[in-house]
DNA sequence: GGTCACTACTTGAACTCTCAACTTCCACCA
DNA sequence: TGGTGGAAGTTGAGAGTTCAAGTAGTGACC
């Protein structure tokens, strides 16, 4: 993915008051093959994804994400904030997806009674109807892409290795740019 | 993942007219653990990367992966449907991507001449020069939150399962649902 | 050489997401 | 008790994406 771009970089002169840290660490050839996979696959199975439940269930992905975080829930209802941090989105963002989900008649708001600045949203009767209904063919449409094709031990790999880089973009430091901070 | 929604779904009476083929094959819990690991990992990695170089280069990380695909290209340049197809998207998306980016001055169209239908789309100068200044950084970006933290298996395992998952979902038959077909 | 199915690409409207305000409320502290 | 800084959430505008429909050109067949 670099190498062309590396080709026209390298007899470049380094800027003279530039502030960067050495030379670029340009992938390697077998890193470029990798990274490009993963952008590949990661483009397609969320278009794909997207798609299924756009035609099936009337909605995105990620929106479906949210309803199966509040189906988790205790009491099927979870704090704006928290439904976002725990769908590693922006809280803008979840205020126009519930806005939406919402219109649709499979989330409610509601106050939260300690805090008068909180508003819980809460998956309606509605929204596990439809949850029920869509399920079985989100899952299927998951094993048919990603799990009927690896073994047991790809599998492991691919959760260890997500989770690693999961973690590494969400540092408990002060101050890190988190989407639901934002 | 779908633990929830499986608690409400197997008490329900199977629909007697459903066409589908047998029980939903529910997720494990390990298998849900793996999931939602990608599910995070990869909302975060885009989260990041798109972040990453909106701030420095000024546009979405997709974009800067077609700037990519041109420059490796033979004369920097591609027909709009080659384009999409190694981008995995849309000739719409890659439509309006390209106006976007002829509009800032780092790309252009040229008609092809051999095909009075076709398009080229052309990486000009201004397009390199701006690849130049932010390729470095974005390399960086890349290898922080993926290359750095994972072992040279990982990385391998990585491809392996990626290329598995993309190959997969770019059937060869006829009539399949490819985005670049659409 | 006419027509017809198909290919290449574009367009506009509806929808989604980002970014930067903005409102409201909480918590702390003087 | 009355600031004040920060937290919770929303909003509107602009950017990006999808979907369905459009234009125009190709090529194969008769």
């Amino acid at each position: 993915m670099f190498k062309e771009v590396r080709r026209t970089v390298e007899h470049m002169k380094r800027a003279p008051a530039s502030a960067d840290a050495g030379p670029p660490r340009w992938l390697t050839d077998e890193e470029q093959r990798v990274w490009r996979a993963y952008i590949e696959a990661s483009t397609l199975l969320e278009d794909h994804l997207d798609r299924q439940l756009q035609r099936d269930a009337g909605m995105p992905h990620v929106y479906y994400g949210l309803l199966v975080k509040l189906a988790e829930a205790p009491s099927r209802r979870l704090r704006m904030t928290e439904l976002a941090m725990s769908a590693k989105i922006t809280r803008s963002r979840l205020s126009h997806a519930v806005a939406r989900l919402e219109k649709s008649g499979w989330v409610r708001r509601e106050d939260c009674p300690s805090d008068k600045r909180g508003q819980f949203a809460v998956l309606t009767e509605k929204g596990q109807e439809v949850m029920r209904r869509h399920a079985p063919g989100h899952v299927e449409a998951v094993r048919q892409a990603v799990f009927d094709r690896l073994t047991p031990e790809q599998q492991k790999s691919l959760g260890e290795i997500m989770g690693i880089i999961a973690e590494g973009l969400q540092p408990s430091e002060t101050g890190a740019d988190l989407p639901w901070l934002r």
